[in-house]
DNA sequence: GTACGACTTAAGGCACCGGC
DNA sequence: GCCGGTGCCTTAAGTCGTAC
């Protein structure tokens, strides 16, 4: 009998797993392993038994399988289903009742990218509509749909988004089709992985995997319009024969692709390329408070050398007291490694409620068509450092440029959710091809995080959930005073001193 | 044009947990 | 006990459509 573990978050989301996994197999029994740890023998088929230990909390263990670890540095999915035996992750699977609001919604896409590029199959399970604090209800974003779509094109490795409940009642397991393809879908690939899939079973994932692609795009089709002025790949979309090419691609990894146009999917053309449409005409643009470098980056939107995809755009002021403890943290970051830490000149604009606002730019993602426009930016507004994000870049010093900011002031709190997720997902969207090809820089500017966030007491880059998502995703992060962290060059800072 | 309110965004709060 | 990292969730304030 092989034996598969669940490892998971806590025994809840393990029993959670095992009821819904039950119903699809035959006779199933439980004892507790020394008297806690649950263990299930479960009937798949009438020809095959399996055991099944549920592993609750994962930092409670000792004997972690490395492979887990692994996966857990790039965030940590609630359910990780794992054979000893073959030293294989079968699938993990992230499911969350959370209303999508604002960035909220794609917080949890570094762990379906991190699982993806381990080839970790991943399942996300969602509300379409939740039910907001306000009494009002609002329907989930399309990124974590978009960037699994994506990943399971570039990594022929199933990761797919479920929606559960409906418009009538939100956050309501029973309604809609995620709890009942989630598990289904589970069922088929615990088997594929056992090898006792038979042909006319295999059919079924195929069929249900191109139902589910099929239920992605039409859900991206219904709801991108809301979220973004403008959609790249709108064609492809509608069309059944994509569904079907994805569902083969992801479970047949020895065929040869015979769509050449794969590359091009979800594509972000450059502004001279398409022009600027009618839509993006009255976008939001300008700082709330004064950054020389952004608002020459916002110059180059109105110059039609780039966008912004963001529609409306927020901001969340700040006590006096928090901000000016902030900074002084912020400070002695910098004097940690013997930098300056640079105030904004002049003071933050203050909220009618009394708060003072931390926003810069008032749009945090742009679409930039040359790097020579950032690198004449960041020249100006920090002449000191003498330095060319040309150069910095040469090895992909022709390519566009995807910029994402951070306004966060607590220290260090951008390593964690919900940026690490939202910079994951854009950076995959906007930056790889169909085919993983590089095609987009990412460049992150944080205004008022110290470079000396960035390491330890030794100087050495801190290791965390971040940088592991930087170090494969971003090429260079913009520090507070125009200090650079080179993720090209290992997390090398770069600055006047040219320390590091 | 402006007033209103439904809706979106972007930031930290806070609970939990582990190390010291 | 405190402190820092992590991850789920809350919320200040802006946006934008609509009605007058």
């Amino acid at each position: 009998m092989r034996t598969l573990e669940l490892w998971t978050d806590s025994f809840h989301e393990g029993e959670w797993f095992m009821h819904n996994i039950k119903k699809l197999c035959g006779a199933s029994s439980c004892h507790y392993i020394h008297n806690f740890i649950p263990s299930y023998t479960v009937e798949l088929d009438p020809a095959n038994n399996i055991e099944m230990i549920v592993y609750g909390s994962y930092k409670s263990w000792e004997n972690i399988p490395s492979k887990i670890n692994t996966l857990l540095e790039m965030g940590k999915p609630d359910i990780i289903l794992y054979e000893r035996e073959s030293d294989e992750i079968i699938l993990a699977i992230e499911e969350t009742a959370a209303v999508p609001t604002g960035n909220q919604a794609l917080q949890r896409c570094e762990r379906i990218f991190g699982s993806a590029y381990l080839k970790i199959p991943f399942i996300y399970l969602l509300p379409e509509y939740g039910l907001h604090k306000d009494g009002n209800v609002r329907r989930a974003s399309i990124w974590p749909t978009l960037l699994g779509l994506k990943l399971s094109l570039q990594f022929q490795v199933p990761s797919i988004s479920l929606l559960y409940s409906d418009i009538d009642n939100p956050e309501d397991y029973s309604k809609g089709t995620g709890l009942d393809m989630l598990f289904q879908y589970t069922y088929y690939l615990i088997k594929q992985h056992l090898g006792v899939m038979d042909k006319s079973e295999y059919q079924k994932l195929t069929a249900l995997t191109t139902d589910i692609i099929t239920e992605m795009c039409a859900f991206v089709i219904s709801q991108f319009d809301k979220i973004i002025r403008f959609f790249p790949d709108l064609l492809r979309f509608k069309k059944k024969a994509f569904a079907i090419l994805l569902a083969h691609r992801i479970l047949d990894k020895e065929s040869k692709d015979v769509d050449i146009t794969i590359d091009k999917f979800l594509l972000w053309p450059l502004t001279k390329d398409r022009g600027i449409p009618a839509e993006f005409k009255d976008v939001s643009l300008g700082a709330i408070n004064n950054n020389d470098f952004l608002l020459a980056i916002d110059d180059c939107v109105r110059k039609n050398k780039g966008y912004v995809l963001s529609q409306g755009v927020g901001t969340r002021p700040q006590s006096k007291k928090d901000i000016s403890g902030w900074f002084k943290i912020q400070s002695a970051f910098s004097k940690q490694l013997n930098l300056p830490y640079k105030k904004p000149s002049a003071d933050l604009k203050k909220t009618d409620k009394g708060n003072y606002h931390i926003t810069t730019s008032k749009n945090i993602t742009y679409l930039i068509d040359a790097l020579e426009d950032i690198d004449n930016a960041y020249a100006a507004a920090f002449p000191q450092h003498g330095l060319s994000l040309n150069k910095l870049l040469i090895n992909t010093a022709a390519l566009p440029v995807f910029l994402y900011i951070c306004n966060s002031l607590k220290p260090r709190r951008m390593f964690g959710d919900p940026f690490t997720g939202q910079f994951a997902a854009f950076a995959n969207i906007f930056c790889y091809s169909g085919t993983y090809r590089k095609i987009r820089n990412a460049i992150i500017y944080l205004p008022y995080q110290s470079a000396g966030c960035f390491y330890d007491k030794d100087k050495k880059l801190t290791r965390n959930k971040g940088t592991a998502i930087y170090s494969l995703l971003a090429d260079i992060v913009i520090c507070n005073d125009g200090y650079v962290v080179s993720f090209q060059d290992k997390g090398k800072l770069y600055g006047k001193e040219n320390t590091l």
